[in-house]
DNA sequence: TTGACATGCAAGTCGTCACTTGCCTATCAT
DNA sequence: ATGATAGGCAAGTGACGACTTGCATGTCAA
């Protein structure tokens, strides 16, 4: 649960969920090609990769993979409960 | 702005703001002496003296001297709009 | 089946950052 | 003044992570 701000200290990882959130379901290649474009950034296809499966394992992408392509889409679930643990502190 | 988010991927900081958040105004020592207690940080002193002044360079602390004394506030304005960037997007 | 396309795996480099160590300054009590 | 307390400055170390490079796998079209 507290691995979720260690995905988002990473620039990148910000700016690829940035992108999901304007085109969803995109594949790595369409996300490099348009972080290249809007976002300024000069990552290598690896980079980008990694930076997914890291966005992966906290929960914050779902992917679906489909013959050769696979897609990517953000799931915002897990940035709800993170704030709030010291916003609304309900306690004594 | 987006430097919250690399102030927040220190577990030791939010170990603080937790601190902060159940009792705030806390001076360093005291900050120092209820971390090692109740959240199982061993730190130094400088440590979290570097962990504060990050905290306030991003504006989740806000601090005042008074004699030796130097008390921490949290200030969770900050915390507002960075999920919010995901969440409810209302582009185009 | 051959080649192009989309992705995955693994090891290596490099910089940044968390943390420590050592010393210094400032405030208060006696 | 002296000692004790609260905090600050600065340089050094070590580890983790972001990024790259190189090669391998799998899918599709011709």
């Amino acid at each position: 649960m507290s691995d979720i701000f260690e995905a988002l200290s990473a620039p990148a990882r910000r700016a690829i969920l940035d992108e999901l959130t304007d085109r969803d379901g995109q594949t790595l290649f369409e996300l490099c090609t348009r972080l290249t474009m809007k976002h300024n950034l000069a990552l290598t296809r690896q980079a980008i990769s990694q930076h997914l499966d890291v966005l992966e394992a906290v929960g914050l992408i779902r992917t679906s993979r489909e013959g050769r392509y696979k897609y990517h889409f953000i799931d915002t679930k897990p940035l709800h409960q993170i704030v709030s643990r010291w916003i609304d502190s309900p306690k004594k």
